[in-house]
DNA sequence: ACGCAAAGATGCAGGCTCTGCAAAAAGTAC
DNA sequence: GTACTTTTTGCAGAGCCTGCATCTTTGCGT
């Protein structure tokens, strides 16, 4: 009924994405200001022209439409795995895939660092962004299953919810390792950030982030007292 | 008013301890039955004997009581991690304690099995509770970061909330290293526990949780098809 | 034992979140 | 234009959560 339309995506569905897009930047801009946990879904809805029931058709929570940026960022880390040349180790096509997309990001800085502006000053959200990338994880280690070959043809873009019976049957189908490395990839990525997010100016990401995977890489030896994988830094 | 009684802690002291405990147990049993999304913090205060105002005084969310399970073991963990021998290098000082701690838990099945049922059917819940876990993670880093050597005297048993200034400081204080061992160990046990969990009658825990250190250790190599660490434990 | 001060429990008012339902409005196809 | 589908909206109602005033319990000195 829809998509043989390239030119126009149908007015329909462009309204749609315009309205939680309206949505989700009047949440941002009007956390900056006056703090996450006290803007109102009714200012939200007012701020993007729509009631404040409309809100709930988007999002199921109040919450979430401040933790629903770059949710296809991790497609595309999945798909870099998968693309990543045959010979490389799992660890560092993980490595790389997250490389690139993280130098993307860089580049949108304007809206991230409003994003991450409000997180700082909202744990709740912080820990509730946190749990919303449980599923990105699980595809991540099904592609990784899949790039080490251990994996049956898992591959589908739907992703269940979390507790689903399909998710269910997905870990099942999962060997340790796989989902081994994604957890850790994924909390490496996410310390190397808060890590350089904390000393913006003293330190290139790019060092952080390869110093993080060098440690990984090693296998997470007692660093010597000067430094840990090069000169110290501080 | 305080520790001056080996004895008795205190009837206040003990009346609070057995109200929280009774709210957290009348709450995990009534979700266990009914679904976490259908019990009312009502339903859980009239079912363990106070007023449901008296429920936030000891919980700031309906949700906390169903993820403020074992909020002490973390702090076990580190005292143990303090306690290890110091030749130990900090992976296995970590492993160990952990492993400690976890071989606890087991005994205490029962309330854990019905705990960890509730977040399987509610990922809601598992989402916070993955995110109440931060804080834990970040005081893990410091004690890591004291063992390690090259913290300064941070040592102090109060835990900030994420976000506040104290925290803040906190994180700057802390090197790279000592932050991605305890966030990739926190991740490690978790990916352990929940393939455990999903294959329960095959293997035992105790496997599973030293492969998964023996990944660790090893830097995360590509697993050889047959056997992923190697032909066995050493 | 008595009484005082601190801490905790309770009730209540009120605002905000979220859901189901049915009617109105808007887009789509014929 | 008409009929069908999807989306938006208002409304009612249950539940979550907080601030405040009050009452009860506990700890402790005398």
């Amino acid at each position: 009924m829809t998509e043989g339309n390239p030119a126009g995506v149908g007015l329909r569905e462009r309204k749609k994405r315009a309205t939680r897009a309206a949505l989700v930047a009047a949440a941002v801009r009007l956390a900056a200001e006056h703090g996450a946990e006290h803007v109102t879904v009714d200012a939200i809805s007012e701020a993007a022209g729509v009631s404040a029931r409309t809100f709930f058709n988007y999002f199921d929570a109040r919450d979430d439409v401040f933790v629903m940026i770059g949710a296809d960022a991790s497609a595309r880390v999945r798909q870099a795995v998968l693309a990543a040349p045959a010979e490389l180790p799992p660890l560092q096509a993980l490595r790389d895939a997250m490389a690139t997309e993280l130098a993307e990001i860089e580049q949108q800085q304007e809206l991230w660092r409003l994003h991450s502006e409000v997180l700082r000053r909202s744990p709740h959200l912080l820990a509730r962004s946190l749990g919303a990338h449980m599923a990105d994880e699980l595809a991540l280690a099904e592609t990784l299953a899949e790039r080490i070959g251990a994996g049956s043809p898992l591959f589908s873009e739907d992703r269940p919810a979390l507790g689903s019976p399909d998710d269910e049957r997905r870990r099942r189908a999962l060997g340790l390792y796989p989902r081994l490395l994604a957890a850790v990839g994924i909390a490496a990525v996410r310390v190397a950030v808060e890590h350089w997010c904390v000393r913006q100016d003293e330190l290139a990401f790019v060092d952080v982030f390869r110093e993080t995977f060098e440690h990984l890489a090693a296998g997470l030896p007692a660093p010597s007292p000067a430094g840990p994988a090069g000169p110290a830094d501080r």
